[in-house]
RNA sequence: GGAGCGGUAGUUCAGUCGGUUAGAAUACAUGCCUGUCACGCAUGGGGUCGCGGGUUCGAGUCCCGUCCGCUCCGCCA
């Protein structure tokens, strides 16, 4: 028996058969006489043609309309002269319908699958007919395409893919947790992973050695475009490897997967350090493909008498940074400058300081800025040669703490990037190393991690690490594309002394060490193997290589900003039944389940 | 927790300075045309202007609150 065909496979190759199609009526046309039925299915459109003299079959056809599922037999022809159409795939032939057997009939939609100007909050609500349209079948096939060749990958390199539990324990550090309350420990949670890092490193003391698994992970914080609550992570840990092994194994694993998806060379990934990338780019998740870089210009105006910038130019918490865009003058109109202005407000800048630069040759004279009057001669010298300034250029300038100008100038840097059309188009991933192991916070007035609590430090030394905690390296490393952060991950800790050691410098005491990651030191002292390894987000990695702006665009059934699903409707209430028996008396009452805008 | 933008027909949107019967396109239905493929033509149905309150003779429009969606800050070891 001939298998039912796929719509796009079906072309000049089998004129003169008879073949069977399924799928939903795109359109129906009525002309000359005869029925024309567009037909789609996930390979594409195909044209179905119906005439009266095959009689069953032509008032069969006569019943159907649009989006009803039907299944199509007839014979493959040419198009008659004159109606071939060459901008479709199908163009060239037609399915003269002998049958036609109607499947499912469907409710007009509420929005047809090649329309794409739809909300997304209606396409959230019918998900299942925005997944039709051919934009979301090929993202999805990415992904399984992606997945399938890590797979492979990890597979040919000895990885095993391990399952890790779900339901698990809450930890104190970190995100929010899920929490799911447990039926038989009335009172008492599960908590959903946040990742399976711990869970990893254990199975590297099991001697699992190279464990992988496409692993989901929960976070129950506030929602981005790349941000979901659940997401998908690549997660990998092995032993006995260094940090410039796991890098090495990582990288070619990434570049495989563009060559081998996208047929795009990635090259050999640069190598950057924290520092360097803040220093250059004020972002730990550098953009390459953007040639604007941040210039130290805090030595130079120590002296000078204006205090936005003598202030912080003298305080070490501080820095104070140029940011020169090359043909500003022309590009942006004192409006755009004023809105940028506004830009850097929201990270915490209290303004924006600029210099326009008409005529670098008539000095002072050549300049145009609201602030020069306050900085000598000798200052504005050095910020000229040092941010290599020409005429036409504007340079922007931040003197603040340390991260509100790194956060400002980066963004800045980002929005002029894109805005101004410097960016250029194509791939630029790099690997940032080097990173502290911790940043100072002032809101907790205590030292927090940057990386997680389990990376090793470098050098991997409990004492050395108490010494100097502010400076202390971590052998971590973050794999960065397009100024997207695609993974990260480090050499953990596997010695208990060690972790304790971090663990007090984050000001976990003893006894919620001991209750919160009593296992781990327990598992640390059964002879730990040196290990480490790394997670990669593959919603924003397939979203990169979709070439989309939001990862709901490469996940089937993800939740709106409000952790909410427009489909389903959840979360909901409980039944009153289900919370008697999980031993939960009243949640806080809250208000009465919200139906929305309907 | 905060900022910005948005919410009007199934869908995408317009709606002026507050003015009397809220429009367009598309979709849908019916008829015509009859080799169409964004077909064309005609006719028709379709609205709690997100919700609540206020100002006003009068509110889609102004004010307050609230909900929802998106982007961002905080947050995200």
């Amino acid at each position: 028996m001939m298998r039912t065909h796929y719509c796009g496979e079906v072309t000049e190759a089998l004129t003169g058969q008879t073949v069977t199609v399924c799928g939903w009526m795109h359109r129906r046309r009525d002309h000359g006489g005869v029925i024309f039925i567009d037909l789609r299915d996930r390979a594409g459109l195909l044209q179905c043609v119906f005439n009266p003299e095959s009689k069953d079959a032509f008032a069969a056809a006569d019943k159907l309309r649009s989006e009803y599922v039907v299944k199509i037999t007839g014979t493959v022809r040419p198009r008659p002269e004159g109606t071939v159409n060459n901008n479709l795939p199908t163009g060239k032939i037609e399915v003269l319908g002998q049958s036609v057997e109607l499947l499912n009939k469907a409710e007009t939609p509420p929005f047809h699958p090649d329309d794409d100007t739809v909300g997304e909050d209606t396409r959230l609500k019918y998900r299942y007919i925005d997944l039709r349209r051919p934009q979301m079948q090929k993202n999805l096939r990415l992904r399984h395409a992606v997945i399938k060749r890590i797979r492979d990958f990890m597979d040919a390199h000895g990885f095993v893919d391990v399952e890790t539990p779900i339901l698990t324990k809450a930890t104190p550090e970190g995100a929010r947790d899920y929490l799911v309350p447990s039926r038989t420990h009335q009172g008492q949670f599960f908590a959903l992973p946040q990742s399976p890092q711990l869970f990893k490193q254990l199975l590297m003391m099991s001697g699992l050695d190279r464990y992988y698994q496409i692993a989901r992970c929960f976070r129950d914080e506030d929602l981005r475009a790349d941000r979901q609550p659940e997401f998908t992570q690549l997660d990998v840990e092995t032993s006995f490897l260094t940090q410039d092994e796991i890098v090495a194994l990582i990288e070619a694993l990434v570049k495989d997967l563009f060559k081998g998806v996208l047929n795009v060379d990635l090259g050999t990934l640069p190598h950057m350090s924290y520092a360097e990338a803040m220093a250059r780019y004020g972002s730990d998740k550098p953009d390459l493909r953007n040639p604007l870089e941040l210039v130290e210009v805090k030595d130079h105006l120590k002296d000078v008498d204006f205090k936005v910038f003598a202030g912080p130019a003298n305080d070490p918490k501080c820095r104070v940074t140029a940011l020169r865009v090359p043909g500003g003058r022309e590009k942006l109109s004192r409006g755009e400058i004023d809105k940028c202005t506004e830009f850097v407000k929201v990270y915490g800048a209290k303004g924006l300081a600029y210099i326009v630069v008409n005529d670098k040759a008539k000095g002072r004279e050549g300049l145009q800025s609201p602030i020069i009057k306050n900085i000598h001669d000798r200052a504005l010298a050095a910020i000229l040669e040092a941010t290599g300034a020409a005429d036409g250029d504007v340079i922007f300038f931040g003197a603040d703490k340390w991260r509100i100008v790194s956060d400002a100038l980066g963004a800045l840097r980002l929005k002029l990037g894109n805005d101004l059309g410097l960016t250029q188009p194509g791939w630029k991933a790099l690997w940032v190393v080097d990173w502290p192991m911790f940043e100072w916070d002032d809101k907790s007035n205590g030292w927090a991690s940057l990386h997680h609590p389990f990376t090793a430090p470098k050098p991997f030394d409990a004492a050395a690490l108490r010494a100097n905690p502010g400076t202390m390296l971590s052998q971590g490393y973050d794999i960065v594309l397009n100024g997207t952060e695609l993974g990260g991950g480090s050499v953990r800790i596997h010695r208990a002394d060690v972790q304790q050691a971090v663990f007090e410098l984050l000001g976990i005491s003893a006894e919620e060490q001991q209750k919160k990651f009593g296992f781990l030191l327990e598992a640390l002292s059964y002879g730990a193997p040196p290990h480490g390894g790394l997670a990669i987000g593959i919603d924003r990695l397939v979203m990169l290589m979709a070439g989309g702006q939001s990862i709901r665009e490469v996940i089937a059934f993800p939740k709106t900003q409000t952790a909410h699903c427009p489909l389903t409707d959840a979360p909901s209430s409980a039944d009153p039944k289900q919370l008697r028996e999980l031993g939960i008396r009243s949640a806080v009452t809250a208000a009465p389940p919200q139906s929305h805008t309907s």
